[in-house]
DNA sequence: ATGCATGAGCG
DNA sequence: GCTCATGCATA
């Protein structure tokens, strides 16, 4: 289509940098053209800073996430006052079990150093784990960190966990989001069809000293690992940045609908909150579960929806297992024990803290070319006086941010978008493939000129097109 | 909650 | 070198 040649994001985009018509900014050539022209020799990049006034950048996440939960936050002791003990360490390389699909992902760890079980006393659970974990990661990223991997506890799986058997149905079903026919303002579903309180937990957020180590739900291993591994491979075999290939065609027994996920998300969202626990402590209790851990971030976003479809579908079987695990346990809390704590040896770079400027800055250009090309991307990076992998990576985040955030086209867009574009950032930016949630096409309506307009959550979407723009539109 | 980063898989 | 899943680190 023609029009994607001048910024659709722009027509039903509510916000801007400045505040000011977007379209005046977006317009490519218009409100940066003349600045992010690769055609330009180095340093005529206009002052980010005045390319938009932004003063908030940063948004408001926490609003918008929990719009479609209206919980009260039980008091987040996850990062209140322990913390940083890194936590119950990285799940990544954690493979006490058969984890045939985990160790792959397994970078810089071998199993070599694999823990060796260690169990101190979980205790008091992650307040007092306080390892000896060493992260070095704060100057250049030269140093990193040295390692200690201990495994705390493991204990035989006991009761009601293991009975369950815990596995998800079938393989997820790698469909994108389905009917996004129906799209459902998250806002105001219903919630909990399911649910079954059984015990009552002690609303404390922190881990009750009571559930002793003795009974954790361990059920990965053997019995679970076959499913385990089939899962996982389906899903990545099935990766398909979706679009086309229907990622989903393939007919799975449950397919989840988007409504589904957005039920579920909120459901366990708020029997977590309700039983106790720390997004952190669920992921952990994966582990324990499935022999797969997760992260509090990837359990924050699940919660969130802000997965890919897929990878929704992916996660909410384990998810589901445990709430029900959760919710039929007398001790709801030995779900999380801590299964073992390391820290990793794999060297990270240190965080780029990138400037509200500079991140202005890339952002003008991301409007202007979401794709940019090796030399469109070693211009910006001398413009900005960044690393090239800095601003490449910056790309390759801001894409996916958008696309998960965002509703994809139509399917025919695929790809097509994100390609290299023809005039290095002379174009407008354009809509997203999709990764994330099905498009319905809904029949007959046009086709979303942008992200906006399926979306399954509009808010989240504000956010994925220019966070922080959105508080200001919001309120 | 989210920004930047890593790494597998792929073209 | 990209996408995608995922996570560390941090705001």
């Amino acid at each position: 289509m023609s029009e994607r040649a001048q910024s659709p994001e722009c027509q039903s985009r509510p916000y801007d940098f400045s505040r000011a018509n977007p379209c005046t900014q977006v317009s490519a050539q218009e409100g940066l053209g003349s600045a992010a022209s690769f055609q330009l020799p180095h340093g005529v990049l206009p002052d980010p800073g005045l390319l938009y006034n932004k003063t908030t950048y940063s948004g408001i996440t926490a609003a918008s996430a929990q719009t479609f939960f209206p919980f009260p936050p039980v008091a987040s002791d996850y990062r209140g006052s322990d913390l940083q003990v890194g936590e119950f360490g990285q799940p990544k390389h954690w493979y006490p079990f058969a984890a045939p699909e985990y160790t792959g992902q397994v970078p810089g760890v071998t199993a070599a150093t694999q823990p060796t079980n260690l169990s101190p006393p979980i205790a008091e659970t992650r307040e007092q784990i306080k390892l000896p974990e060493i992260k070095v990661e704060k100057d250049v990223g030269v140093q990193y960190s040295t390692e200690v991997k201990a495994q705390q506890f493991q204990t035989p799986p006991t009761s009601a966990a293991v009975a369950h058997g815990v596995f998800y149905p079938a393989a997820w079903n790698p469909s994108f989001w389905p009917g996004i026919t129906h799209i459902t303002p998250s806002g105001g579903s219903n919630q909990n069809p399911t649910t079954s309180s059984a015990s009552s937990p002690s609303m404390s957020p922190s881990p009750p000293g009571n559930g002793l180590p003795g009974n954790a739900f361990f059920s990965v291993n053997a019995s679970q690992a076959p499913t385990d591994p089939q899962t996982e491979n389906q899903v990545s075999s099935t990766r398909s940045s979706g679009s086309s290939s229907g990622g989903c065609s393939d007919s799975e027994e449950e397919s989840l609908s988007t409504e589904e996920l957005e039920q579920f998300a909120k459901e366990l969202k708020h029997k977590r909150i309700t039983l106790g626990f720390t997004q952190a402590d669920v992921g952990l209790a994966l582990g324990n579960l499935y022999g797969k851990m997760f992260s509090q971030t990837t359990i924050c976003r699940f919660e969130a929806l802000q997965l890919s479809f897929k990878n929704m579908c992916k996660l909410k079987p384990l998810l589901q297992r445990w709430l029900d695990e959760a919710e039929t346990s007398d001790n709801p809390q030995d779900m999380y024990k801590i299964e073992r704590v390391f820290v990793d040896t794999r060297k990270r770079k240190r965080r780029t803290s990138l400037e509200g400027a500079v991140r202005s800055a890339l952002e003008s250009y991301f409007i202007k070319c979401p794709k940019p090309n090796t030399q469109e991307i070693t211009h910006i990076s001398d413009d900005l006086g960044l690393e090239r992998d800095v601003v490449r990576v910056w790309f390759c985040n801001r894409r996916q941010k958008g696309k998960r955030l965002a509703l994809p086209l139509d399917e025919e867009c695929d790809g097509q978008y994100y390609e290299q574009s023809p005039s290095p950032l002379s174009m407008a930016p354009s809509p997203i493939p999709s990764q994330g949630y099905p498009v319905s096409s809904y029949p007959g309506a046009p086709p979303p000129a942008i992200y906006m307009p399926s979306l399954h959550r509009p808010d989240v979407l504000k956010q994925a097109l220019h966070p922080g723009l959105v508080s200001h539109l919001t309120g």
